[in-house]
DNA sequence: CTCTAAATGCAATACTGCTGCAAAAATAGG
DNA sequence: CCTATTTTTGCAGCAGTATTGCATTTAGAG
């Protein structure tokens, strides 16, 4: 397994395991959100459903990836950047295809702020788009 | 059972049912975002898991309410204004206070419009702020 | 190499959401 | 008001999703 891998678990302070590497792998050649299914589709017989939740969770807990929800369930994706357990950025924009299903994490827009009711307070803010991608409004 | 209650499901063309009229009066009556599980507890003596999962999949499909999704599942809420069967508007935003666990749609904001990647096409939008709510803020 | 804490696999369980079918209830028409 | 028709409901059962407890295995520190 690549060493970037090792070396992103490192900085987190995660041991090494097999199950990890491979699902971490999985998340940086995809560059989707995925869901737990779809992992267990590729890792399931190596590793058993209960672990890729838990090193989902693991993931989740240390800022690694972050929850990405549409209408059909919960995804997960990789968090680019300055993400860690203490400091999440607080702005995701998510696109989902409704012709080929895939979920994307915009990275590089940003939420326009919002006019919030007096007194309450934002601390993280996530977008979902839903239409067509660039893909699919071709055909 | 409120008059009220009754007019709006014979104006979606809805047999006025028990489990109708004690759902929607729930969701007048708490006017924040309710999950399955949270009608369940009110109506589960009364009504079939099953027929609650009906009449919320018939709500929304006439337009009565819609799904609002946040870290923890799915939700429902009342449609305000001019949502019907043939006839939504796309546009929701969604605010969750990580201190009391409340869902609201916030009725009167609209999602500031976002430049999308060339080729991309919106069809719905979806924006969901979590932080302190008003009355969590004040403490 | 050994020891310890962390991670894993397995079994069991709960929750969420759906379908088919028979019984019950709501409305339209007389 | 009564009946016929259509819709809605309850029940049983199923599938997918997610969690916990516990014994075993593994990673990494010393």
């Amino acid at each position: 397994m690549e060493q970037h891998v090792i070396d992103t678990l490192k900085e987190h302070k995660l041991r090494t395991t097999s199950c990890r590497e491979n699902t971490l792998g999985i998340f940086l050649s995809r560059d989707m959100a995925l869901s737990h299914g779809d992992l267990e589709a590729t890792l399931g017989d190596r590793f058993d459903r209960v672990t890729i939740y838990r090193t989902l969770r693991t993931f989740l807990d240390k800022g690694i990836i972050h929850k990405v929800l549409d209408d059909e369930g919960v995804r997960y994706a990789l968090c680019r950047d300055s993400c860690s357990e203490h400091n999440h950025h607080h702005d995701h924009v998510h696109f989902k295809c409704n012709e080929c299903g895939q979920t994307n994490c915009l990275e590089n827009l940003h939420v326009p702020a919002v006019q919030l009711p007096k007194g309450y307070q934002a601390r993280e803010v996530n977008l979902l788009i839903q239409g067509l991608c660039a893909s699919c409004s071709d055909n």
